[in-house]
DNA sequence: CAAAAGTAATAGTATTACTATCAATATAGT
DNA sequence: ACTATATTGATAGTAATACTATTACTTTTG
């Protein structure tokens, strides 16, 4: 039901999945190796069956773990976005209010998240890989609104929410931080998209690129 | 191989379809009715089959026109793209460089795409909806990079680059002009997604907000 | 009016996502 | 050690989808 993390728990939603995959060996190995294949392959050319074969197991039995593949990427997700939250928390709720809270937020956001207490092993930077590549996946499908209604993506949609209060702390009277929370937060996924695959698109090829750009952007967006 | 609007040619790459939609009633059908269902329903829940049964024709007629949906889908993204830069073309390229332009440029990029000129009919309305609602999952796609070769995202890209050439007019020493352009048009995207979604990530559910948003985002980045 | 092109009708294949069933194995409690 | 229970493996099967192939009918064109 949650992953610790020193004594802090992520939370995810226990209806995304049948059975616990922390809770046993190849529930561990289901979501080790799913984040390898995915990361590697892409979501489209990743099935359980072919899951099924790199962990020596088989489809059915992954079944009893996660109803669908899109079940699974949306847990992949509250993973990552729960270990994003808890070091965004930790990084800035000691610091005054004011764009340098801000821009250690944005920093914190791009970071590779940290999965070394977690109780099972997973790698951060090709979970951050999957996110960046295929997030937009999880959500833009048919089913969005009934699985928002469920609360499968309240941790993403409180990260959203926590970077706009950092953004409102800077200059209270600005009036679109949360447009500009999710711009930024949307952005920088697309971004390292574009760096990708349409190279010319954009100016940020590294993490210090579009930490600049960002920090630009703010710092003359929230100007009082 | 092309679109007539007035006398401008809206050129769409043409091995995007097996035989000129344009061609043919039976392909006018195509286009328009696929706009319709498209819309109505979502790309997911559409494919062929459903679509000749909505125009009364046949899956194989229809798959003579497309290789499949997915290539349809990019086929109307580039008509979608095409005449928004026809439109940005002409309201833009007698102003004089500076914020006005720019603005009235992003402006262009957020209307209805008028097609009342175009050979064929299309609701430009429907069609703005299906490129917000899907046009990420035209490129978030496994074989994006061996379609970009062969130019399949041609207008689109041609549209971030003119967007970020204005930008350059604006403030000739900014830095990051292709990161903003792609951000600003992605971005706008994705902020009709989240009204429509996840209502609370937005501050922007009308153009009007959209507009006063970048408008202010951009004022303040560009400065001199 | 004949040739050609375009379309309809029908059937069929391959793949994928998912379900069902039952046997084998491991674990836990007594 | 023995039984009940939970977990996994093995196998088969279903439904839907995306796409292909073939043939016949219809319309257009020279």
């Amino acid at each position: 039901m949650h992953h610790i993390l020193s004594n802090l728990r992520i939370d995810i939603n226990s209806s995304l999945f049948l059975k616990d995959p922390e809770s046993s060996p190849l529930g561990q190995k289901i979501i080790k190796s799913s984040i390898d294949l995915i990361d590697h392959h892409g979501i489209e050319d990743f099935n359980f069956k072919k899951l099924a074969l790199e962990i020596g197991s088989t489809e059915s039995s992954i079944y009893r773990y996660f109803e669908n593949k899109h079940r699974l990427l949306l847990y992949l997700s509250s993973l990552y976005w729960g270990i994003i939250e808890f070091q965004l928390v930790l990084q800035t709720n000691n610091l005054e209010p004011g764009m340098a809270k801000l821009m250690k937020a944005v920093e914190t956001l791009f970071a590779i998240p940290q999965t070394d207490k977690l109780s099972f092993s997973v790698e951060g930077k090709k979970l951050r890989h999957i996110l960046n590549a295929e997030f937009v996946k999880a959500y833009h499908n048919k089913h969005i609104d009934e699985q928002n209604k469920k609360g499968y993506f309240s941790i993403y949609k409180r990260v959203v929410l926590r970077l706009s209060d950092i953004i409102i702390e800077v200059n209270p009277e600005y009036k679109f931080s949360n447009s500009l929370s999710s711009l930024i937060i949307e952005g920088s996924m697309n971004q390292y998209f574009l760096s990708e695959h349409f190279h010319n698109l954009t100016d940020c090829h590294s993490e210090d690129n579009l930490y600049v750009f960002y920090k630009d952007l703010l710092t003359q967006t929230l100007k009082i």
